[in-house]
DNA sequence: GGGTTGTTTTATAATGATTCTCATCCGATA
DNA sequence: TATCGGATGAGAATCATTATAAAACAACCC
């Protein structure tokens, strides 16, 4: 997908953001490459448009595309390792913007349709699901 | 819960790891702790009863009972902060060892049961769900 | 179109989490 | 008890990310 510079200008107006030549063209960069990629990648592909461009630029802009929705972030989580002294089987609920974990048991998932969709040789031997949203709090702070 | 010395000696024995004293504090601490706690936390804890601990031995005895499935690791996913370009309603599903992401579709959640069993207050606006386990690759590898 | 203001960008330093290194220590086994 | 390989401790090194401050720019007004 290539978006036109007025495409561009109304998503950023929509989210009352200002538009930029290195927003545009990073934001570009995320949605032409459907997968799931690293500030660095991101970095790489845009300094072939911007050679100038600075890391921190595609850092700042990136929490900014995530923060008003026009983008999503892969496992959205604190930056550090969270272990789970928790031994019995369940899953987690996890908010986006503050990420809180909380523990959630029961039986939601249909086991049988979601390996219809998995991945050939995927193994689900230890399903962990987690279940992304916004807490309480952060809900009520809009 | 308050592991006895023979009960992790057991635990330790079935995995193929020796049994340390370091080792032993660190485990009872994360599993006497139900909640999602990170390294350093655990460090702070596990000082109480071993002062001279270093941090790097916190580190590595917590991957150690990940890898070998003592502990659970919240969150499993690259250390790094990844973008999704796609922006299609779709799910993550996420190998817990390689950190690699596929998309996944379909409707495999319970939407009212789920609901039933989320925290009070929790916004399931976007919903996004990552299920978590060994993709083909790092399964053949055992 | 030109000036003004507040935001964005750049380069770099700073931070924070995690891993590495290596000398020392200790547990397991004979 | 002696030996050996793996575990530990201390601190340095690395990597991702954020903060800072000066220069550049977008948006708005005339």
């Amino acid at each position: 997908m290539r978006l036109t510079h007025e495409q561009f200008r109304e998503l950023a107006a929509k989210h009352g953001l200002a538009v930029t030549h290195q927003r545009q063209v990073v934001y570009e960069a995320v949605v032409a490459s459907h997968g799931h990629y690293a500030p660095e990648d991101i970095y790489a592909t845009v300094r072939r448009r911007i050679p100038s461009i600075s890391l921190a630029t595609v850092y700042n802009n990136l929490r900014l595309f995530i923060e008003c929705g026009m983008l999503r972030e892969v496992s959205p989580h604190a930056a550090t390792l969270l272990v789970d002294g928790n031994l019995k089987p369940h899953h987690h609920v996890v908010c986006s913007r503050c990420k809180s974990v909380q523990d959630i048991e029961g039986e939601f998932i249909d086991f049988k349709r979601l390996s219809r969709q998995l991945p050939d040789g995927f193994n689900l031997t230890q399903p962990l699901i987690e279940v992304f949203g916004l807490c309480r709090r952060c809900s009520a702070k809009k």
